[in-house]
DNA sequence: TTCTATTATTTAGGAGTCCTAAGCTTAGGA
DNA sequence: TCCTAAGCTTAGGACTCCTAAATAATAGAA
């Protein structure tokens, strides 16, 4: 009789909307990927190349980045050096390991295919900057305790990089300092996926999450 | 040399963080329904019917809810129907449609599988009660974007409700009010997938937003 | 140094997902 | 009645996902 209106807590409808978002992620990563002759996987493997520009990426990370299984990662591979977007050698510090890299054409391809999630743009966008603050905080912690509980492999944010000095300014606009980039900044500014973010320890990351304190 | 932590929109930022998430709950799809000796989309079948317990669902509806093409939510139903889990019936009212509903088995199998998203009621319990009221208002106002530019197919929010009366109220706990249930309720309330929801007219739901100005 | 355990990747096999496109059947309007 | 549209199914092809087993190379122990 009674919608399950009161039943439903605050958190569960927190819950139904971030699913909403992961569908809306998930049905446009066909689409998008379609478009270029991809699948999402594939198109996302490129996308990794090349936003870690680094040379000869290993399949094992490539696997363990996209939360997929080595075989996978493996056989989509194998397609997209079939395909010519991606090249394959052996790494030379690790006769068993492989390491990958875009080919000429694969960086094009990878250039199309980089800016998948911009069609949230327009609805974060919607949400005022004090707003995106919060939410970013949000995603922050939710995204820790995730990786905490091993439900997210990667996660390179400022709490857990080695280069993060959290409150160290009694500037309220930027208290935090990056020793990588040896530069002030604030909580608008936090990382959830830098490329330069080296893993701390585990000790360091919980004081370091302590004394931020978001 | 420099990262590119400045360049990098506090926007992307969000964005990435959503993605984050997005990985999460589409790995632990896998993994949960798995256990079921399921996929995750004939798991997400069975979520579906027990929640929307109405008897004789449509193929095309299931397809839509979760944003699938027809081809796939035909197939997945027939694998759910080998499996002894699903009835499927000519539709009463329409010659052409399939009706299916849970059979007991379904019910079962539902139930287990009915809490997958479960995995982040922890993650969303690191936030404060304000912080989660900000972040289901961030949700709404994205995910009422999404469903505008036609990324979302469907959202049963108050927003677009016939039910739905926002700030009619002085009270700030309790401004806005539900006909269906006939009582008021705060912003706290505000449902994303809420079973009683009825669909009203743009005109309604471009005005209801306004009002209720979040 | 040799053996052994571990790590990196591949392959095989099987189920399922996704798409598009073509093919039925029924509904509903002209 | 005829025609178009809607609801579903099927076919075909490419991929994804898994587990499990195979291959190869490295790291460490004895």
């Amino acid at each position: 009789m009674t919608a399950d209106f009161l039943q439903n807590s605050l958190q569960r409808r927190v819950i139904v909307g971030l699913s909403k978002i992961g569908l809306a992620l998930k049905t446009h990563s066909w689409q998008d990927a379609n478009q270029q002759g991809l699948t999402p996987t594939q198109g996302q493997i490129l996308a990794l190349l090349r936003s870690k520009g680094l040379e000869g990426m290993r399949l094992s990370v490539v696997a363990h980045e996209l939360g997929v299984s080595a075989a996978t990662s493996s056989d989509a591979v194998k397609t997209l050096v079939e395909k010519g977007l991606v090249h394959k050698k052996k790494a030379v510090d690790d006769g068993r390991a492989i390491a990958i890299s875009l080919t000429a054409k694969g960086q094009q391809a990878a250039v199309q295919v980089s800016d998948w999630t911009d069609f949230l743009l327009d609805a974060v966008s919607e949400l005022s900057e004090m707003e995106q603050e919060v939410f970013l905080k949000g995603l922050i912690k939710m995204i820790r305790k995730l990786q905490e509980q091993k439900q997210i492999s990667v996660a390179r944010m400022c709490v857990n990089c080695d280069f993060f000095r959290p409150n160290v300014y009694e500037n309220v606009d930027h208290p935090h300092h990056c020793t990588f980039v040896d530069a002030p900044f604030g909580d608008q500014e936090l990382q959830v996926d830098c490329p330069d973010q080296v893993a701390a320890e585990l000790t360091t990351v919980q004081q370091n999450w302590q004394i931020l304190s978001l």
